[in-house]
DNA sequence: GACGATTTGTTACAGTATAACATCACATCG
DNA sequence: CGATGTGATGTTATACTGTAACAAATCGTC
């Protein structure tokens, strides 16, 4: 359970990409890299003040464009409810990942739920429905921000 | 199974509202009416151009503030992966609604789905999270883009 | 009618994302 | 080698989505 280092993240994307046969270029491996050095949930436009920083001007569709291709590949993961990305926390293990998205401090966490996202998309399959990625996001309230401490 | 029509849906509202002690305030039935006829998933500066069309100059905090009263109410959900909203599709039996996104028409299908998503808010629990709403979205193919016709 | 609380109006702006087209990198093949 | 096609990146401009902040109006209660 303890998270990956960024450099074996990197690494480990490198084999998951190469086994997929996808490119996980120069600026893609960049930008990960930029997300997994911000930690948590980041922003688009966070990314992009990062490679311009790093790499001289930059524009949006440049981010965006790698954001989408890391999601693509389950390197990241979209959150809607906060507009960001965030790296996989379970790139190792086979994953159904579950988002659980903090209301109060906006933090994520991903868990291992499986079994009930099985659950889940056969509900959806007896409805005629295929569904295709597996993450899936709830709302609600962390541990830290339940207790009043 | 049958939807409900609009008018049926706004009494509903009515009731509900009614109960749960909230204002259903001339503006937000005229907002809600008007993502009723539209029907299906509807965003907010459409909301806006109907509301303008209705009543003459409105500027987006209106048409945000009264989604927001609405979604709070459970009459009607927010679809993050759209940027859209849609009216509840359950809304006379109790529910745990699951939103069946498709990526190809964007068509969006509220199934009740309440065992499978007790046993989701089982496995944040587990996790110290406590889920607030209960609507979870799955994104995929639906019947009619599934399959070549 | 005075008062506080909620709702609505209004202006201005911040944040998110994509279209469209040009250019570049790279592999393949004649 | 040079042509050609594909995918990736650069570039400009713009569209779309959402909110802060403050003013005015409304509503129920005393
Ligand atoms: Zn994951
Ligand atoms: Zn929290
Ligand atoms: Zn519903
Ligand atoms: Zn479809």
């Amino acid at each position: 359970m303890t998270p990956l280092s960024p450099e074996e993240f990197l690494l480990i994307a490198q084999q998951h990409c190469a086994a997929r046969g996808a490119r996980l270029t120069e600026l893609r491996q960049q930008v990960l890299g930029l997300v997994l050095a911000r930690g948590g949930v980041v922003k688009a436009y966070q990314v992009l003040t990062d490679l311009q920083a790093a790499r001289g001007p930059a524009a949006p569709p440049t981010v965006y464009r790698a954001l989408d291709f890391l999601v693509e590949q389950g390197l990241l993961h979209r959150v809607d409810a906060l507009n960001g990305y965030i790296a996989c926390q379970h790139l190792e293990c086979q994953h159904h990942g579950l988002l659980l998205v903090c209301e109060t401090c906006n933090d994520v966490t991903e868990i291992d739920a499986t079994d009930s996202l099985d659950q889940l998309s056969a509900a959806a399959a007896r409805a005629g429905f295929q569904p295709r990625r597996q993450d899936v996001l709830l709302t609600g309230l962390c541990q830290s921000c339940r207790q009043p401490s």
